[in-house]
RNA sequence: GAUCUCGUAGCUCAAUGGAUAGAGCAACUGCCUUCUAAGCAGUAGGUUGCAGGUUCGACCCCUGCCGGGGUCACCA
């Protein structure tokens, strides 16, 4: 039992034996005391004074003295209007760190034979990955290593869009512009290469409705333009090509399929390649082109249960009305399945394939409307998955212009940004010219671990369901609340851990545990910081948040940063104390290594 | 128009309904004490968009208003 746990279950039994009253135990909430107050826990009155019949100031100081004299652990308190300050010894601390030191998973919650599947990325095939897909993976890569903390078994998965009509616009401009160019012999990264494609499209077929507005406006020269603009667009002949295109996919036409098989290789060896940079890795990949057939059969099903209906035109409505959504369409006249619809059909998969109780979708936050439907109508179709199904909705990154745009070139491509990363990185460091006995490989190693450090905590320490800014003039900063500040601190543990060890110290339990008795306000917050964790840990994945992960790690680092300088540790002559302020440092650099780690950042031993 | 969401220091962000709303950046000041100054300490900076309400207690919950954004497509 924690220190935490046996007070409150002191505090439950003194409320039943003074005050003859009992209370449920989730209504004592135990939280740390503020620092410009003395104790280690506080416990908030208020809420009890009704039951006790008592002023708060009576009620705490009668519950302190309860405590005081049948809880152990409980050395002293003192009241401060309806706050009631728990002071526990500072042995008892000492005892945790030793515990804390020992626990060689500490941060890691036991297995709970549950399994949760976490989709992320989502790319499209026909252009590179930007800003938004770098919070999109490091969210969801970070909230699989949560749930794995959290004692679930884990599955990484990706869903590639790679059909559609977008897809055939660069394929088809390829085809037309593009001379038989290849990765290969152009040096263009295959998924950069295919998204020019579709800038080519783009750009011929704004030409192309130009054209055709001005024909459309000699002939019916009243006509409002912009409707004359929609028109154009879907009757150019690249967009009538385009279509056509996308038909003869669906037909499986050999000519069209070796294209778009050829052209997706190359955009599969780009994103792998930024991938590998970005750190994430995916545990099953599934691609539209296989699914997107699949939800044709829970249209059927709806029907026959009468859950959907038909319109005389022959499409397929649910009517969500009664749930304050609107009627939405799930099968076209024509036959086809729209996107709400593919997603059932995966849904079904994704349970065939691995039957979890939790199901994230790290979507963004522009897609919420969808996933509510998504969600109430798997559940009106009793799906056993239905009820864990969780939209991870994220917000957008936005530029100080705005929101990022294909069209306007204003999007910050995901590799253009981590190659700046690392050369800052690398200027940086060259700059401080602490490295310089590490080979070139280790040199380049370290540039990458901190721009990756600085780039995920930059966009990980941001609560998920808020949109947040990112201002390419000003680089990410590499000092203050950021993820190589923390990186730093854990170099610096490492070095004095590497003297501890040079040195032969000592540091085990024995050492420390039942010989110092006093600590330095710093020392104790610190091991009070620590002794939190797990429950961080724990509340990272009840709110899906890595955010809470990674400002936990920030705290404990400046806690830490207080504890380096204000104390010494290899001039503290007494020998039990330099064992207990290394074992700080070493409980220290392996809980901000695991929950950085949580957000896949890597810490570097030295830099 | 309907609906969701956000609004906290000059800027970027924190704050399970709890004590005097905290960090970082930018500005100013001090500190290389033989453990890494990518650091530590300090000064200054706030009517938490506005107005009500609930509560012992509200940045947090409720109502209204103002402002930004999203969604309401036979796009995905």
């Amino acid at each position: 039992m924690s220190s935490e746990q046996t007070i409150v279950q002191g505090i439950l039994t003194g409320i039943s034996t003074v005050f003859g009253v009992e209370v449920p135990a989730a209504s004592i909430a135990l939280q740390p005391t503020k620092k410009e107050f003395a104790g280690d826990f506080t416990l908030v009155v208020f809420p009890l004074v009704k039951l006790t019949k008592k002023s708060p100031e009576e009620t705490a100081r009668l519950l302190g003295e309860y405590l005081k004299q049948h809880v152990k652990i409980v050395d002293s308190f003192n009241v401060i209007k309806g706050f009631l300050n728990i002071e526990l010894s500072a042995q008892l601390w000492v005892q945790t760190l030793a515990s804390l030191v020992e626990q060689a998973d500490y941060g890691n919650l036991p297995a709970n034979g549950k399994r949760v599947m976490v989709e992320y990325s989502s790319p499209n095939t026909n252009k590179p990955l930007h800003l938004g897909h770098l919070r999109n993976n490091f969210l969801g890569y970070s909230m699989a290593k949560i749930m794995e903390a959290n004692g679930y078994q884990v599955l990484k998965t990706q869903v590639v869009n790679d059909r559609g009509i977008h897809i055939c616009k660069s394929m088809l401009a390829y085809q037309k512009f593009g001379q038989g160019e290849t990765p290969a012999s152009s040096g263009i990264k295959g998924d950069h290469l295919a998204g020019d494609y579709y800038v080519a499209f783009d750009r011929e077929n704004k030409k192309q409705i130009a054209t055709l507005v001005t024909e459309y406006q000699a002939a019916e020269p009243s006509a409002d333009v912009e409707k004359l603009k929609e028109k154009a667009a879907k009757n150019t002949p690249l967009m009538l090509e385009a279509q056509s295109m996308l038909l003869r996919w669906e037909e499986g036409d050999p000519e069209v399929l070796h294209l778009w098989q050829t052209m997706n290789q190359w955009v599969y060896a780009g994103f792998n390649a930024t991938y590998e940079q970005m750190g994430v890795t995916f545990d099953k990949i599934y691609y539209e082109s296989d699914t997107y057939l699949l939800g044709k059969k829970i249209v059927d099903e709806g029907l026959a249960r009468a859950l959907f209906f038909r319109k005389p035109d022959g499409s397929v409505w649910i009517d969500l009305t009664a749930d304050g959504l609107d009627q939405k369409l799930l099968l076209r006249a024509d036959g086809t399945s729209v996107y709400i619809t593919q997603d059932f059909g995966l849904a079904d998969t994704k349970y065939a394939d691995f039957p979890m109780e939790k199901s994230v979708y790290v979507v963004g936050n522009e897609q919420d409307y969808h996933f509510k439907v998504l969600q109430l109508v798997v559940e009106k179709l009793g799906r056993p998955y239905a009820k864990g199904i969780y939209h991870l909705s994220y917000g957008m990154v936005e530029l100080p212009t705005g929101k990022m745009k294909s069209r306007e070139g204003t999007v910050v491509d995901a590799d253009d940004l981590m190659a700046e990363m690392d050369r800052i990185a690398r200027e940086r460091t060259v700059e401080l010219g602490k490295i310089e006995d590490f080979d070139s490989a280790e040199a380049l190693y370290l540039y990458h671990q901190l721009a990756m450090g600085a780039l995920k905590y930059y966009l990980l320490r941001v609560d998920p369901k808020k949109k947040m800014l990112f201002n390419p003039e000003e680089s990410i900063d590499f000092q203050g609340d950021t993820g190589v500040y923390i990186q730093y601190t854990h170099a610096r543990i490492s070095a004095i851990l590497r003297r501890a060890t040079a040195e032969q110290m000592s540091f085990d339990r024995a050492d420390y545990a039942n010989v110092v008795s006093q600590l330095a306000p710093v020392e104790q917050e610190l091991v009070q910081l620590l002794s939190v964790y797990p429950k961080k840990v724990q509340l990272a994945a009840e709110e899906f948040s890595p955010a809470t992960v990674a400002s936990f790690a920030y705290e404990v680092a400046r806690a830490y940063g207080r504890f380096f300088y204000e104390l010494s540790i290899f001039n503290e002559p007494d020998p039990a104390r330099r064992s207990f302020r290394v074992a700080l440092s070493l409980a220290t650099g392996k809980v901000i290594r695991h929950a950085m780690g949580l957000i896949g950042v890597e810490m570097p031993e030295r830099m």
